[in-house]
DNA sequence: CCTTGATTCAAACGAACGTTTGAATTATTA
DNA sequence: TAATAATTCAAACGTTCGTTTGAATCAAGG
């Protein structure tokens, strides 16, 4: 071992990753964090400097290995389909998978994760924003490029988006399923994720073909 | 007029509405609200009894106006159809149309009062999902009976499902719409709100309309 | 065993928060 | 104009927050 994160902070993180995604960024105090991790209250500050920094590095851990699969599966895909464009349908299963395989896994942060990028996306904190943008920019470059070769009809800008649209009926599926299944009594969950990846690919890569 | 809202209590509505979307709930004190409005602090607490009253009457202020131009315009629809059901198209536009008028109009909240909505939505506030459930739900009821009549081909926790879909596409786009502005590089803005609509639309309406 | 550095701990700091108070001021009514 | 209610105001209250501090504890090497 030896590589490992220390104890302390690791499990700053989970309990802070677990309580900000269950009160909200301002909310979730630094005394209810070190509490739940049981350590010390200036454990943060020591192991993290500062609340801010946490919060960043909190959502570092998680973030950079999800674009990366998804960025994998879509290498994988390219790879498959050798000098022909990949199919709509996995292009947004590369897109969309590596998130609900995410929500699956309680202890990579399951749901909580994807709270917290609802929160990144809705709180204006200006911390946050960058750290998205940045992170996501690549991710973003590639997928319209692979978008643009499997739909030449479309124009730059519709395929933008389109795939604006495709991210958000997926994104606010899962990051808001408690709608949902309230909406629908209870009748439609998030529990079984492969119907869901199946029903969510079917209902985009239709509006992604829909002629103009 | 004796019969509009006090100017005092008026003032600090725009003040909280314009500052809690640009900032975020908890990071929102009284303090920079009463001196953005120009009203003494203890303002609030006389008007609004407290902070979180507050809010739920800002949010409130915006939200049954919403839902109530949205269910009027399904009503119009559904009585220009006569016997028959309502265009997929026509649904979705009475669904969305309300919303991208609010945001042309700056005075009825414009902008703010989406990303209030997304904070909403996000924000895991114990105080706020209620109001936002108990608001919405007549509102999902009526358009997901108007969507059966017109895709009777679609299971009911299909319908449910899609529709869900459609809202998060429509409304991650325009709640959200900065980040297709940096991610298209400035191509794609939310100005022409029609051209957003005829797209958002015939997005959706395909991804709906699609084979199981 | 002693020393050195890393980590934990209880305690406190100053700042900012939502809220309350009671007097001052303004508006309303007779 | 006098009396009454509504509203504004400056000041303060008690609490909670993120952060700092300095001593205590632990780990490891010489």
């Amino acid at each position: 071992m030896g590589e490992s994160i220390h104890a302390t902070k690791l499990a700053i993180l989970n309990a802070s990753e677990r309580l900000v995604a269950a009160h909200g960024f301002g909310a979730t105090s630094l005394r209810a964090i070190t509490s739940a991790a049981n350590v010390n209250l200036a454990a943060v500050n020591y192991h993290f400097a500062t609340k801010d920094a946490l919060i960043v590095a909190m959502l570092n851990r998680r973030m950079k290995p999800l674009n990366d699969a998804r960025l994998d599966l879509l290498d994988k895909f390219e790879k498959d389909a050798g000098d022909a464009p990949v199919a709509v349908e996995k292009i947004l299963e590369a897109l969309f998978r590596p998130i609900l395989e995410l929500i699956a896994r309680p202890a990579k942060g399951g749901r909580n994760f994807l709270r917290l990028l609802a929160l990144c996306l809705a709180e204006p904190g200006a911390f946050l924003k960058p750290l998205v943008q940045k992170e996501f920019a690549e991710k973003n470059r590639r997928f319209h490029r692979a978008l643009r070769r499997s739909l030449p009809e479309l124009s730059d800008v519709e395929v933008h988006w389109r795939l604006h649209f495709a991210h958000g009926a997926f994104f606010h599926a899962v990051a808001h399923s408690r709608v949902l299944e309230l909406s629908s009594g209870g009748r439609c969950r998030l529990t079984n994720c492969g119907s869901v990846l199946e029903r969510v690919i079917n209902f985009c890569a239709a509006g992604l073909r829909s002629p103009a």
